[in-house]
DNA sequence: TTGACATGCAACCATTTGGTTGCATATTAA
DNA sequence: TTAATATGCAACCAAATGGTTGCATGTCAA
């Protein structure tokens, strides 16, 4: 999995709410996910094809529409990854200063 | 909490490593930072300024050095929003797919 | 007290990013 | 078959981003 990519798709603020309309409602237009937003279609249709190929949204061709799907795999994965790494350091992490602190103050 | 932030952070590969960095051993200075990369000291500066804004990273003026610490908070926030988030319609992710088909073939 | 070291600040630069407009193409429905 | 609808493609633009260099300031140690 390309993490790189999936972060960065997730870093801007239109994606994330693409992300929340899809996962308000699955397997939306290209049209419908346009709707009411402060862009034209164009630029959804960008964001879009970031989220694809970061492979957070999957879609289809259903005739002259084309039909798009959450892929919640990524961002299961990155959190496994991620949030597991900060667990483990989570304890030691406010003790930290204090112990730094100390062998400073100890020179 | 500002998520905002705390995404466009974590969207630069330069920033995440020296996450890894800073959980491989807590309490670093800048320069012990900057070591070994393929930067400068003054762009690891402006990474770590954002990682702060981001509330990622808390700094420490000791003497003449500055030591920088992991706060794991705002990534366990962001981890259970999302996953959370996410999760739950996992179940329905896949079966969508399948439902849209068949509610467009039955027109 | 002076030189070395750690960091801060500001100006500048190239590239990326997020957006636009204009037009082309494909599909559906009347 | 033709008009409306849905999407695709390309050129263009402003602003943000990630980086640099040069110099200033603050602190420590000999």
């Amino acid at each position: 999995m390309d993490d790189d990519a999936v972060f960065r798709a997730l870093a801007d603020k239109s994606r994330r709410l693409l992300m929340d309309r899809l996962r308000r409602r699955n397997g939306q237009t290209l049209s419908e996910l346009s709707e009411g937003l402060a862009m034209t279609r164009q630029a959804v249709t960008k964001h879009l094809v970031l989220l694809e190929e970061a492979n957070l949204v999957a879609s289809l061709r259903q005739g002259r529409e084309k039909l798009h799907f959450i892929n919640p795999v990524p961002i299961n994965e990155i959190a496994e990854r991620w949030i597991g790494k900060f667990d483990r350091s989570r304890l030691g992490a406010l003790s930290d200063l204090k112990t730094v602190l100390e062998s400073k103050s100890r020179k």
